[in-house]
DNA sequence: ATGGTGGCTGGGCCA
């Protein structure tokens, strides 16, 4: 089973990248995020063409998350309801597929330290880590998607040139460890304990890309029943190439049979 | 070089 995540940057300008990734790859499920549409926009069909069930959690303009899955697709739950109090963004959805309890998140950008984006950021991740506490024991979770922070100092390209800034800040950190001490695991570094430079996005700006300007910033958090039947994982760099593709690369794992 | 590019929109915001 191969599950992956994938920051599209508008799934409207994304959607023949994105068909023709799920017809290469073949994944069994797909975490989108920054769809940039409504639900009423989404292109299910194009999904359902391919043999996948889709859902969509958007809200037009900006933010947007879905799950895609052929291994099943229920239990569908929109925002942070279950949990208490809802977010006025669409940022998190989540459902059962293949056994597994599979989140799809894409977490505030921040702006700046201090911001009140950077505090609704922090707020956020709070959330979703009163959300997985709620989560009955021993529940097969997969928390995927763009968290928007860099783990460590090694997953940015140098670290001196984020003195100060968002995405490395010892709050947001200590808040994405909060979320692994409910029980999950960065599945993409343990596998790549000593490896650097394997980043998931790459500013447009600049030719960020070709000068190896990246961060590690999506990821897959992973229960240990999850983790224990990790195969591989990787990044996916060739989908940041050739014709308008997303500034984000997707991050996908593999899982052997439970 | 306090820039740059891309996507939403329909001027300016967001990343």
């Amino acid at each position: 089973m191969i599950v992956a995540t994938w920051n599209v940057a508008s799934l409207k300008a994304r959607l023949p990248r994105v068909t023709q990734w799920l017809e290469d790859v073949k994944p069994d499920v797909l975490c989108l995020q920054e769809t940039k549409m409504t639900d009423a926009n989404f292109p299910a069909m194009a999904f359902v063409e391919l043999g996948y069930e889709a859902a969509h959690f958007g809200q037009g303009q900006w933010n947007g998350v879905a799950i895609i899955s052929r291994v099943g697709l229920d239990s569908v739950e929109n925002n942070f309801e279950s949990s208490g109090e809802p977010d006025h963004e669409a940022r998190i959805i989540t459902a059962d597929c293949g056994g597994i309890r599979i989140s799809s998140v894409y977490v505030p950008n921040g702006r700046e330290v201090g911001h009140d984006h950077y505090k609704y950021k922090l707020w956020w991740l709070n959330r979703l880590t009163e959300t997985l506490q709620k989560n009955p024991k021993g529940t097969p979770t997969i928390v995927a998607g763009d968290f928007n922070i860099a783990p460590e100092d090694r997953d940015v390209w140098d670290i001196k040139e984020f003195a100060g800034a968002t995405h490395v800040s010892d709050a947001e950190r200590s808040a994405l460890d909060a979320i692994k001490a409910t029980g999950l695991t960065d599945v993409f570094r343990d596998a790549h304990p000593s490896q650097d430079k394997l980043y998931t996005f790459w500013d447009f700006r600049g030719g960020d890309f070709h000068k190896g300007k990246g961060m590690r910033i999506d990821y897959l958090l992973c229960s240990p029943d999850v983790a224990n039947r990790v195969d591989f994982t990787l990044v996916d760099r060739n989908a940041r190439k050739g014709e308008s593709p997303s500034d984000h690369a997707p991050v996908m794992i593999g899982l052997k049979d439970a």
